[in-house]
DNA sequence: TCCCCCTCTTGACAGTGTCAACCACAGCGA
DNA sequence: TCGCTGTGGTTGACACTGTCAAGAGGGGGA
């Protein structure tokens, strides 16, 4: 089943693109003209060249706050280390779309307001969960240490294994689930739940 | 002190432009004639628009090993948290440079041997303190796993800070050194020797 | 029927990275 | 003194990019 409308050709193969050599390499026109349309023709769908790159992180951050949602719906004994489980994955599995959200230069929250919507709602499912793990007594300082920790953790693993030299340097990860649940170990961000075993 | 040579001058140029655009909107000819030279010029001195950003990235990794082997070298109670504040101070004190080192797309470690000898310096030291740490009993998989628990943790602390909707999203970062120290305690990464307090 | 909007095409423009040829000039051996 | 070579710089061209402007076609409502 081919996307039916030219926005959604333009974008499934700019995120596809995007996914295999990065954002800073793809020709609008190239995607036009891949497309069987004219060079001109993706402009009615989207305003500029940054617009499709908006609208890809739009839809990035919407998959991007379900996959959280459903790592925690499944309520397992250690929600901290799923939390971090599905940000990376989710990276890993949808880098088109990841390379781009975190890409103020191609897409910035702070000029387009719908943009700026979703991505607060991604941050929230993580910072919520860090207000309720820690309690209604906890301090805001301490919520915002956690919650930095947290998202600086699953961002930068998530970063080094999609760009980084991570896997060269650290040797190759056969299973990469074992790793990401090792560092969530390693880091004492496990949840409270089982922090006391 | 200007710089004196025209591979210095471009080097600069490009570096301050990289740390407040980014380096994708950067113009090799903008730079050239911005030195007072014709558009071509720069190409006696770098192979390649690569090549510009592969000279960047080399320098940076120089510095970026020293700052973290100078952390180290004041020997403080607590070296973990120290490697870690002297890996986000990088970053935010040399974007430019910061900004390029991790961007596989504009300098390929892989196809630069020189580019890969100066980053792996780099990465040898947080590997090689990470190993000390632990000691001689302690097993591979430790090591793997908490050593890219920290380099996680450094590089997306930093990357958040330095393009991420982090100071937006958790509030503004009045004491920037206070928030670093308080994510390494919360991580559970400082050293031991100041773990059992 | 006419008119308007939506989608798309065509043609142009400046700016980009890069290739190729040419120029100036210093150093150097014969 | 001459001629050679290498280095650092210039000029001109090329294909390609994003973007602006104008227009073509066609379907739906008045």
């Amino acid at each position: 089943m081919a996307p039916a409308t030219l926005r959604e050709t333009v974008l499934k193969a700019a995120v596809d693109y995007i996914a295999e050599h990065g954002p800073d390499g793809l020709s609008f026109r190239q995607v036009a003209v891949a497309a069987g349309v004219s060079h001109q023709a993706p402009y009615h769908h989207f305003t500029d060249r940054k617009g499709i790159f908006a609208a890809i992180a739009a839809e990035g951050y919407e998959m991007f706050t379900q996959a959280m949602l459903d790592a925690l719906a499944r309520d397992s004994a250690e929600p901290a280390a799923d939390l971090l489980e599905s940000y990376v994955e989710f990276a890993l599995s949808h880098r088109g779309h990841f390379r781009v959200m975190f890409r103020p230069d191609l897409c910035s929250l702070a000029d387009d307001p719908e943009l700026q919507r979703v991505a607060d709602g991604s941050f929230d499912v993580l910072v919520d969960f860090v207000r309720t793990e820690l309690g209604p007594k906890a301090s805001i300082v301490d919520i915002r240490a956690r919650a930095t920790a947290m998202w600086s953790l699953a961002h930068g693993l998530a970063t080094l294994l999609i760009d980084g030299p991570l896997e060269p340097k650290i040797g190759p990860i056969k299973n990469r689930r074992a790793l990401i649940r090792a560092v969530a170990q390693q880091s004492g961000l496990v949840s409270p739940k089982s922090r006391r075993r």
